[in-house]
RNA sequence: GGAGGCGUGGUGUAGCUGGUCUAACAUACCUGCCUGUCACGCAGGAGAUCGCGGGUUCGAAUCCCGUCGCUUCCGCCA
């Protein structure tokens, strides 16, 4: 067998008349019954090879009988085409291969669906012939695309002297947190491992073992319920360092964004990236994590309305509550269906209801309003929410009321809808912002307690240290969190190093001594022997990939994801395991049924 | 756990206010013809009991109920 000389793609004018062999895929064969062409495709892109039969017979004769996805080695000379015969919608479209020999290398079955660029194929079926799809020459891009990231990561992150240090996959389960994969220990009848949920605890333990600056493209797990932008298993750029403070993370990080997307996507980046505390977040967009790229920014009406006629204004302001607007610009004319839904879409996400107020200008410049409401609101009360938002002919104003969380969240919901729905988003916009001083702590429902919003260990702001035996609930975190279009990426924080405040931290969460050191009582020791100031970072890598290369699912930049219901169409992952198995691990299976926790009878 | 969308030859879709639907179109596939095509073209052919189960009806791809799968979102994701 000939050994392949050239790539497909690289064929250009520039080496008419040389020999060439190349090795590949028959991505589509033209046969016109005299000459047969074929478009050979491999990695590097796709070139035409002609069979003419007074050249080569033999060759021609098999390039005959090719099916589509068949594997050939095929050794011609490199001619220019014929005038006129030139396809500009291929790189290489200015020759051709002129075939004397072609050896069928592999042949295939008729794929399942077409190996092309713009394919509308059903998900499970692409998963399922996961191999086909990434045969695809978009999806060749996106992992070409995800390496050279990786890459420049790499790259960037050495000369700034970081190490890259691996740490374990088995690790001990926390509680906090996500919901952990497990493994069954063998050697431990009864106990398990958990699979990370990031590497955090050993990045900082690496820290008071004074490697300064590490870092790690970590893979990490989370059994949690799947979204696009979430998978079972992802990969984080995870990073620490020590003797920093906020300021040298979020520059390290920007230099990091910037060098890495110059170097791949040949794009400047502008640095440094705009911040907004978490409270300005909520406040002008409704979201911790704000899509920059496009205005419709909140606004709070409370004063406009504090002594309304219409009671569920009054009463929100009055209650400690909130009310707030947005501007949806043109949408005067929405249908009472239109409107219908966008209220339909506020109480799901936990309104009463939703205000919507059309204004439109008559002939001599005069505001006039259409609302259901419209009775309940005085002329005034009506000019001063138009002199708030900024609306003006043709605009519908669309305002919440009632407690500020849920009011935020859903005009903030509504902006996006809406933002996307009337184009106002600009898809070629990279817009990054740092949302900063989130709150230390959380009252959280369902716990009926106190938790952390980050973690445990993270450090609150010096200037609200004494609130946290006041006031907990309000001393904020030197924590920041890397949003890019609506997208978290990342977040981090500067860690809580010194062990009296990391037990007024612990005290806070209600925590117990005991309690603490048997759930971290390795890292609290390690403290106590020279901890260094230090902080860090981590970025969802599969959701950089995923923005920079413009596609709607990080499943487009994983070469082999799970379906929404975290299974692997393709493998079959997950499955059974033998009694032999199950055994040696000291697990019993009751039949995939749930135990039920007031009886002691098991199903059989 | 909840809400929405989708499920029809290999693939992508149409049909879905019940009755020439004996299921249509495109493409892929098979056969034949064709020496400059490049989404090659032309002619012919094979291929689907309409995700699955039940119900309503004289009659169901079409209506109803259930169920399964994919997907988007809510909850969840320190």
């Amino acid at each position: 067998m000939q050994k392949r000389t050239h790539m497909a793609g690289e064929l250009s004018e520039g080496v008419v008349g040389s020999k060439v062999t190349l090795a590949g895929w028959v991505a589509r064969r033209r046969d016109l019954g005299g000459l047969v062409f074929i478009d050979l495709r491999d990695r590097s892109g796709i070139v035409q090879v002609v069979f003419n039969p007074r050249i080569a017979p033999e060759a021609h004769d098999r390039a005959e009988r090719l099916g589509s996805e068949d594997v050939v080695l095929v050794s011609g000379t490199v001619e220019r085409r014929p005038p006129g015969t030139e396809n500009p919608s291929i790189p290489t479209g200015t020759v051709d291969v002129v075939a004397d020999a072609i050896e069928v290398l592999s042949k295939s079955k008729t794929p399942p669906f077409y190996i092309t660029e713009d394919l509308d194929a059903d998900e499970l079926l692409r998963l399922r012939y996961r191999y086909l799809d990434l045969r695809r020459p978009d999806m060749q891009r996106n992992l070409i695309f995800r390496h050279r990231l990786t890459m420049a990561v790499r790259r960037f992150l050495d000369s700034r002297g970081f190490i890259e240090v691996e740490t374990p996959m088995f690790i001990k389960s926390t509680p906090e947190g996500a919901r952990d994969y497990v493994v069954p220990s063998r050697l431990n009848p009864g106990k398990f491992y958990a699979l990370p949920q990031s590497p955090q605890l050993f990045k900082q333990l690496l820290m008071v073992a004074g490697f300064d600056r590490y870092f790690q493209i970590a893979r990490c797990f989370r059994d949690e319920d799947l979204r696009a932008d979430r998978q079972p298993e992802f990969t984080q750029i995870d990073i620490e360092m020590s003797f920093v403070n906020r300021d040298d993370v979020l520059a390290l990080t920007e230099d990091m964004m910037a060098a890495s997307i110059e170097e791949t996507l040949g794009v400047p980046v502008a640095t440094p990236f705009p911040r907004l505390s978490y409270a300005e977040a909520m406040e002008r967009y409704g979201s911790d994590k704000p899509d920059t790229r496009f205005g419709m920014e909140l606004c709070d009406i409370g004063k406009a309305v504090e002594g309304s006629g219409f009671r569920v204004f009054r009463e929100a302001v009055a209650g400690g509550g909130k009310v707030a607007a947005i501007v949806a610009p043109g949408c005067g004319g929405f249908s009472r269906r239109e409107v219908a839904e966008l209220e339909d879409m506020a109480k799901e996400f936990g309104a009463q209801g939703l205000v919507s107020i059309a204004v439109s200008r008559g002939e001599e410049g005069g505001l006039d309003f259409r609302s259901a409401v419209r009775k309940f609101l005085s002329e005034e009360e009506l000019r001063e929410i138009v002199r708030l938002t900024g609306a003006d002919d043709g605009d519908l104003i669309l305002i919440s009321a009632g407690p500020s969380p849920v009011v935020q969240n859903v005009l903030g919901r509504l902006r996006l809808h809406l933002g996307s729905r009337l184009g106002l988003i600009p898809g070629n916009k990279m817009a990054f912002v740092w949302v900063v001083d989130f709150p230390l702590l959380e009252f959280s429902e369902e716990e009926g307690r106190i938790v952390a919003v980050h973690h445990p260990f993270t450090a609150p702001l010096d200037e609200d240290l004494y609130f946290l035996e006041t006031n907990p609930l309000a001393v904020r975190a030197n924590m920041y969190d890397l949003v890019m279009n609506g997208v978290e990426l990342g977040s981090g924080s500067i860690r809580a190093h010194r062990r009296d405040v990391q037990e007024r931290i612990f005290r806070a969460l209600g925590l117990g001594p005991e309690e603490v050191q048997e759930k971290f009582g390795f890292l609290l020791e390690a403290f106590e022997y020279g901890a260094p100031p230090h902080g860090g970072i981590a970025l969802g890598f599969d959701r950089v990939v995923m923005l920079l290369a413009g596609r709607k699912t990080i499943r487009d930049v994983i070469a082999f994801p799970k379906t929404q219901r975290a299974i692997c169409p393709m493998t079959g992952a997950p499955g059974p395991i033998s009694r032999e198995q199950l055994e040696e691990l000291h697990i019993e299976v009751v039949n995939g049924e749930r135990i039920d926790p007031a009886s002691n009878a098991r199903e059989s």
